[in-house]
DNA sequence: CGTATCCGGGACGACGTAGTATCGGAACTC
DNA sequence: GAGTTCCGATACTACGTCGTCCCGGATACG
C-alpha cells in the first residue's frame, strides 16, 4: 500500500496530463466523500465499513470512489488526516472553561465525542495494520495540539504550574471518553467530562486547593 | 443471539440426555479452545479472528468448536467471560506496590497489559453489537473488582482517602494503556505504568504531597 | 459535432469466511 | 461386537464485500 491520495499534503497536483478534453473531475466531491466516510466509520467502525455504504451516503457511485482513491484503505487514511477543523483552540480565560468548552465541540465536528467515537472505530484497524497507524502518526491529531495550547497558555498566565508530563495529561480526556464509550457503550457527556476535568485533571494541575476542588454535589459552575 | 454456552454460570449441567453409549465429549478441549480464542483475539482482533485459526491453534477441528459454541459469537463472549484468572489481589502493604504488582501480572495472564490488548481487540464488537456489549457488563471485569479491593485495602490502612469516584480511578490504568496501545501501537511497558501511577493516581489519592511525588529520573524503588 | 472524461448506478468476478456435512478413526455403553 | 458419539480434518455451500467494468447521460475540449 502507499497511501497516496488525491492532495495527501499540499493540495498542489499541477501535473494532470489530460490528452484532449473531457468532463472535469468535481473536486466538490471529494469532500462530500470524505465526510461521508468520516460518518459511516463513526457508526461502525473500519471493519463493517463498506465502499457501497460510503458512496451511497454521499449520493455517488462507486465508480467516483475508486477514481480517488485506489483502495478502502486509502479512502479512510486520508478522510481522517483531512478530517481537521478550524483548529480553533478556545480561548475563555481559565483552563477549566477551555476544557470544557473541548469537551462540547462547536458543531459536534472536532469535540472530543467525535474524536473519540472516531478514534474507537478505528481501534482495530490502528492495531493490527502498522502502515494505517503510521499514517494516522504523521497526520497526528488536531485535538492534542489544542489541548496542549490550552495547557501552555495556562502556563502563561500563571493558572498552573507546567505539568511534567504533558503528553500523559493530554491523553486523560480521549483515553477515558473512549474506554466509557467501548466499556459502557454510552457516549460520553457533559456530566463525565465535567467529572474527569473536576476531579483528574484540575487537582492535578493547581498548585494547592485554593481553588474548586472536585466538587461533591451538582456544584453548578459557570465559566463560559 | 443467544449466547448460551457450556457452564455459563456455575458449570452444573446435570442433564445429559445420553441416549445410550458413546464417545464422551473430551472437557479438557473446551479450556484449550477458550484459551486459544483468547490469544487469536489478542493478536487479530475481534473482526479478524476466524474459527479456523482458533481450531488449528487449538489443534482441533472446527466441528469441535461447534459442537460447543452455535456460533463465532458465542464461542468469543464465552471465552472472555470465562477469562477470569485465580482471582489473586496482591497485597504488598502499600498502594503503590499493590499497583504495580497489577500491572506487571503474574504470568502475562491476568495483567493490565494482557487485558489492554484482549478490549482493545473487543472495541469494534463492543461498540456496535449491543448483546455483546451487555454479556461483558453481565460478567464483569475482574481486574475491576481487584482494583476496587486494592483501594479498599488502602484505605482502611489510613494510607490514602476514600476516593470521590472510584469509578473513575480504577479506570485510569486500563483506559491510558488501551489509548497508547492503539495510538502508538506499542504495548504498555513498565515505564508507562509507572509513570501512570505515580503521576497520576497517587498524587490524587495521597493526602498531602509527604510520600513519593512523581520521580522524574528513573528511581528504582522495589516494593515486592 | 466528435471525442474524451466525468457522473450515478449497477452488474460482475474474485476472494474470504461462517457454518454444515462427511470421513476414517477412537472411545464409550450395552 | 454392535451401535453411538466424540475426535481431527477437510470438502462444501451460502453470503458478503472489494474492486473492476459497463451503461446512459452530462460536461468539457477542439
Amino acid at each position: 500500500m502507499s497511501f497516496g491520495s488525491p492532495g495527501s499534503s499540499t493540495e498542489a497536483e499541477p501535473e494532470s496530463p489530460r490528452s484532449r478534453g473531457g468532463r472535469r473531475r468535481d473536486v466538490s466531491r471529494d469532500g462530500v466523500l470524505r465526510q461521508a466516510t468520516l460518518d459511516v466509520l463513526s457508526e461502525v467502525g473500519y471493519e463493517r465499513l463498506t465502499v457501497n455504504a460510503v458512496a451511497a451516503r454521499a449520493g455517488a457511485g462507486k465508480a467516483t470512489v475508486y477514481r480517488r482513491w485506489a483502495s478502502k484503505a486509502e479512502l479512510v487514511v486520508d478522510a481522517v488526516t483531512h478530517r481537521a477543523g478550524p483548529v480553533t483552540s478556545p480561548d475563555t480565560g481559565s483552563l477549566r472553561g477551555d476544557l470544557m468548552e473541548m469537551s462540547r465541540g462547536r458543531k459536534g465536528d472536532e469535540d472530543q465525542l467525535s474524536n473519540a467515537r472516531l478514534l474507537a472505530g478505528l481501534v482495530s484497524a490502528l492495531l493490527h495494520d502498522s502502515e494505517f497507524r503510521a499514517a494516522f502518526q504523521r497526520a497526528g491529531h488536531p485535538a492534542d495540539a489544542i489541548l496542549e495550547a490550552v495547557f501552555a497558555r495556562a502556563v502563561a498566565r500563571g493558572e498552573i504550574a507546567a505539568p511534567a508530563n504533558l503528553q500523559l495529561m493530554t491523553s486523560i480526556v480521549p483515553a477515558l471518553a473512549i474506554y466509557r464509550l467501548v466499556t459502557s457503550g454510552e457516549p460520553p457527556d457533559e456530566a463525565f467530562f465535567t467529572s474527569v476535568i473536576d476531579e483528574l485533571i484540575l487537582p492535578l494541575v493547581m498548585p494547592r486547593s485554593d481553588k474548586q476542588l472536585a466538587p461533591r454535589k451538582r456544584t453548578r459552575q459557570r465559566d463560559d
